[in-house]
DNA sequence: TCTTAAATTAGAATAATTCTAAATTGGAAT
DNA sequence: ATTCCAATTTAGAATTATTCTAATTTAAGA
């Protein structure tokens, strides 16, 4: 037994990233080993810039920015906007919603199942649907 | 009969800032009566000041900012967040959803009775729920 | 090992918004 | 009507979040 446990939520983002058209840069290696090593977790640009330093590692902030972005567009990452003018990034890619507590500033997951959207309008005539994103807005 | 025809989304705009604690400053009348002729519309703040301009009146962009916040604390209007990079405000006060075109970046109103949620999660302790706001985001 | 397109970087640039501090003004009190 | 003063407006600076630029470095295929 190695003194290096696996990390699920690592393995399969690390995955992901082979899969995709993307170079396997240290810098997307190690960004993905800090953001999913703990599963499904937000984060702001921010708080990624300043993990990556708690790491002891030199990520440039364009870097980080570049790479979000392009995770996102791969689907590695999720890209969550409330009513903050931040926007956050979400390691979890199944189906969910979300409460963002005005007071805080914290983003909670709500799975798919415990919200229902019964009824939905019609789409307009020549557009498509893309998605549903819901926030639950709350406060101490 | 005057040669100025009454407009009761105006009008209403008006009663509204007349009962809240804010002065009637020229810069809000005329915010409002711009806002407000066309009934339910969405703005940036960017349109606010180029239809403003086309008016012939000057209002300052930091008067347009201080003014439009103002106003949605006040209940006069509604600020709107998509997965755009900017805020629109909208004049429709009353419950309603978006839907947000990705193509074009242009928001239209939902019914509310064109939108049911109907299983909610609970709402987690200590907190109370502030609003709920659905964005369906389509494409062309 | 070579090659080269892709990636990274520091720092400048941009975009949206807020702040500052001075001048102006609405409206209450006289 | 006049005075007064806190609220408002304003220009421009500052801030914040993000993207761009152009030079350097690197992943990975030939």
């Amino acid at each position: 037994m190695s003194s290096m446990s696996r990390n699920m939520y690592v393995e399969n983002a690390l995955k992901m990233l082979e899969a995709s058209s993307l170079k396997l840069t240290s810098q997307r290696v190690n960004l993905l080993k800090i953001l999913f090593k703990n599963g499904n977790k937000h984060f702001s640009v921010e708080e990624v810039y300043n993990l990556v330093d708690k790491e002891g590692i030199r990520i440039s902030l364009a870097t980080i920015y570049n790479c979000l972005n392009q995770f996102t567009a791969k689907g590695i990452l999720k890209m969550v906007r409330t009513s903050s003018d931040k926007v956050y990034f979400d390691t979890n890619l199944t189906d969910h919603q979300h409460f963002f507590c005005k007071t805080t500033g914290r983003l909670t997951d709500i799975d798919s199942k415990k919200i229902k959207i019964s009824k939905l309008p019609k789409i307009p005539d020549g557009k498509k649907l893309k998605s549903i994103e819901v926030v639950v807005n709350i406060s101490d």
